[in-house]
DNA sequence: ATCCCGTGGAG
DNA sequence: CTCCAC
DNA sequence: GGAT
């Protein structure tokens, strides 16, 4: 038993988070501030600045807040309006807003009903203010109840029942809102939500227990019965139409990574995602350069993969690039131990056996190259799955154990194994990690690696970005479906305390933070 | 001009 | 503490 | 490299 190592890494950032002790903006969240009147009571606003001005936007803003209502700085499909100036079309407000559709309870109006509702003291109909869609007519409005989000992250809006796939992809992308799972109609408040919901969360997640060889034709519904976007799978996503070109970037996107240049890689593989979730083959310089995430830049290159099947940026790196990449592949090497070696004269990894200096960990990965580098079957997934979960209910037994990830999503094979553990009261679970680490290495597995996730208090989910998110594993499917360019996205989460799960869409880039993280990677080895 | 992953382990 | 990788 |  030479277990262990338990790794964990990313670049260095540590950034002087400007202390956030900025009181008080103008008015924020202080609408206790002299409410004249209630006009607006109830009502959730995203007033979206462009062609109004900022000096109009303050008015807006004040007015708002004064009459009751709230302002959402930005948007979410908690609001229950969204105002835009009368020189905005739809298609332009949807581009602003970096969304595909508009969630249906959502009302999108020119800022002269803003206006009228104003000069009026009384809430205006948004019939003559209202911007439909091109085709079909918008849902009637159906505010959401103020009922004091005290979350206030929770979009607890209500959804069009059945939401399972989308089959109909005449308007590709859908409305995330649309997405959330679970129509209780409305009430996600109800207790008898609570555990049906965490028991088809599990089922959902889980097929069938280990049972290695079971239907081996995926032709039917590969399980997943779930209604829960992040156990989907992976199948459901749409076409891709443009993978002569996503293959380039995303070639080059890899080799930015095993160079180190980190942040040009993400904006590659954002503009990847960009173009797998496109609904149709990108043909011009103008069309491509309109899809966010996509710049002058990338657009250009774009462009010569159309042109020429081929990018010469790609050559640049010469026969460095093949060889970094076998050298990152080495399980605790990255870009640059990749580089140092490289620059060391090595080539092979035979070079690395014998020419190297080696860490314990990278001996390790090393030896094991191909084993890490390879996928397992679900099987294989399911048993570890099965390990993880017996391991955490021999220290108690209501723990709620899942595997997510590509396992969750129906992957035919899997290359780590998510698992997810929580308890439903929020706390019982904190300390687990440590204690099922030791059980499991000394029940002596000869399984490989291992990725924990933990919930602490509220969040089941990391703390990390949700872009972070769905580049890893466990909404990847999200980010084919979306694209990772939407300012908001879609994510699922226990409430400790009222043992729901939640969907909720959370801004990109800390719109709000999420309480806690505990990730970690384990290697074991016999 | 600045941000875009936080986190645990190893050294 | 800094560096590193997931 | 893209977005703010």
């Amino acid at each position: 038993m030479e277990t262990h190592g338990i790794m964990k890494a990313f670049p260095k950032v540590k950034r002087a988070r400007s202390a956030e002790g900025k009181e008080a903006p103008p008015f924020k969240k202080t609408w206790t501030q002299a409410v004249t009147g209630n006009v607006f009571q109830g009502v959730f606003i995203h007033i979206v600045p462009a062609g109004i001005g900022k000096a109009r936007c303050d008015i807006f803003h004040q007015q708002i807040i004064q009459n009751g209502g709230q302002v959402e700085a930005t948007f979410s499909p908690s609001c229950t309006h969204v105002v835009v100036d009368e020189s905005v079309d739809r298609e332009r407000a949807l581009r602003l807003l970096r969304i595909e559709v508009l969630p249906p309870a959502v009302e999108l109006v020119k800022c002269t009903w803003l206006s009228a509702c104003i000069s009026e003291k009384q809430l205006q109909t948004t019939k003559d203010y209202s911007l439909l869609p091109a085709d079909s007519s918008i849902c009637s409005p159906q505010h959401v109840p103020a009922e004091e989000p005290k979350d206030s992250m929770l979009g607890t809006t209500s959804v069009p029942e059945e939401t399972a796939l989308r089959p109909d992809p005449k308007t590709a992308q859908d409305d995330p809102a649309e997405m959330v799972p679970e129509s209780q109609d409305e009430h996600l408040e109800e207790d008898d939500v609570s555990q049906d919901d965490l028991d088809a969360l599990v089922s959902g997640i889980k097929p069938q227990v280990g049972v290695p060889d079971e239907a081996q034709n995926v032709t039917e519904k590969p399980a997943l019965p779930g209604k829960w976007v992040c156990a989907q799978s992976s199948e459901a996503k749409g076409m891709n139409h443009n993978k002569h070109i996503t293959d380039k970037l995303e070639q080059l996107s890899k080799a930015y990574t095993h160079t180190g240049d980190k942040w040009r890689a993400l904006s590659y593989s954002k503009a990847v995602n960009a173009l797998k979730s496109y609904h149709k083959p990108v043909s011009s310089y103008e069309e491509a350069f309109e899809i966010p995430g996509i710049g002058k830049s990338m657009a250009t290159k774009i462009v010569e993969i159309m042109d020429s099947g081929h990018l010469r940026k790609l050559d640049q790196f010469g026969e460095a690039r093949p060889v970094l990449e076998m050298f990152t592949n080495i399980w605790g090497a990255g870009a640059k131990t990749a580089q140092l070696w490289y620059q060391q004269g090595f080539r092979t990894l035979e070079d690395i056996r014998t020419k190297a200096t080696l860490s314990h960990t990278l001996r390790i990965g090393l030896k094991h190259y191909d084993d890490f580098l390879d996928r397992m079957p679900r099987s294989e997934a399911a048993a570890i799955e099965k390990m993880v979960r017996e391991a955490a209910h021999s220290v108690n037994a209501e723990l709620l154990v899942l595997a997510c990830g590509s396992y969750r999503r129906g992957k035919p094979t899997c290359g780590d194994v998510d698992v997810l553990i929580t308890h439903p009261d929020g706390t019982s679970h904190k300390g687990i990690f440590s204690k099922v680490l030791h059980i499991l290495q000394n029940s002596g597995t000869t399984h490989s690696l291992y990725n924990l996730i933990l919930n602490k208090q509220k969040l089941c989910f990391a703390q990390t970005s949700l872009d972070h998110l769905l580049q890893t594993s466990l909404l990847g499917n999200w980010g084919r479906v979306y694209g990772l360019n939407h300012k908001y996205y879609l994510i699922g989460f226990i409430d400790s305390e009222k043992r729901y799960i939640y969907y909720a869409l959370i801004e990109n880039n800390f719109g709000f933070k999420l309480t806690c993280k505990l990730t970690a990677l384990a290697f074991f080895h016999s």
